[in-house]
DNA sequence: CTCACTCGGTTGCTTGATGCAACCAAGTGT
DNA sequence: ACACTTGGTTGCATCAAGCAACCGAGTGAG
């Protein structure tokens, strides 16, 4: 079998990526951190394919990331949360956002921000909240369309997000 | 053909990944970040097939991630630079370092460690300097190796990083 | 002056991963 | 009674990755 991991690799950031590196891993992280909790949810809103969301889902959940709770027990019907393992993706996604806006946004700007939501500040780099100043984690903060959510809707074709 | 993309998306962290989400991208980021500049340094560091090194060196440099840069000209031989781009996907790296490492580094801790360059510091989340807390960008720090180093060595069978 | 070696790739082949569509089982709604 | 929903699984076709061989232009050793 081929493996997804890095061998030969002494280094933390091949170690993470042979855990979420995988295509589709870190959006199901972030779709789960916004709130798409089932599989239903979550495949049409990424539009994966349901094979490779169900190996997914069953591999974030062997690693610890995400957690399987039944919320109907018979037919068993599933709802996926994140563990704090999962949650401290968080800043990983941060910097993927951040760089994303930076060098892939349009000119009206990102498509969605990051606001903390004891403040309402939105969240810059680093997960730090450009109002307050706080160093951020997942849980002091929610996505919310940005200016650039319009254009980039337009953008695309047959495109049907959220 | 088949994208490496993810149609549909309307979110940075999506961007992201299509243009540095493919297997092996980041760590031949993290590579020529770390001084290896050249085809074979980077082929015999990471083990990568050949042809996709070749590949994925090609992409990043037309996604403006990297430069190449000839050091010979006759025949002519080629060294890859970080951009500025490039060098901005740092915090990126420096988040799913951390996260390596607080989940699958060894009781040693961290094989590797990022330290700032002006005050000899360890760089802890999100790119802050523990020593001095200044929040550090890519040519502010270097990579040493950490606690951990030796066990993850001995750890793999016919690694032979560096 | 020739032969081996280096460097930076490319080419061909094989195998693994992904996408797509069909199917399934146990309810629920009409 | 029959379609629909949910959370998948299975089969098949295609794409991407790994491996090894090859290549072209130098360079160094004898």
């Amino acid at each position: 079998m081929l493996r997804n991991d890095y061998p030969g690799q002494i280094c933390s950031v091949a170690k993470s990526l042979e855990v979420i590196g995988e295509r589709w891993s870190l959006l199901i992280v972030r779709d789960v951190m916004n709130g798409n909790r089932r599989f239903g949810e979550i495949q049409s809103s990424l539009g994966v394919a349901r094979n490779v969301l169900s190996a997914r889902l069953q591999h974030l959940v062997e690693e610890g990331i995400l957690e399987r709770r039944a919320y109907h027990e018979n037919p068993p019907r599933y709802e996926y949360f994140l563990t704090d393992k999962g949650l401290d993706l968080w800043p990983a996604l941060i910097a993927l956002l951040n760089w994303g806006d930076k060098y892939s946004a349009g000119p009206e700007g990102a498509p969605r921000l990051i606001v903390h939501k004891e403040c309402g500040g939105v969240v810059s780099e680093r997960g730090i909240c450009e109002s307050c100043g706080k160093l951020l984690h997942a849980r002091d903060a929610r996505q919310v369309a940005g200016p650039g959510f319009e254009a980039a809707l337009a953008g695309q074709s047959s495109a049907d997000p959220d």
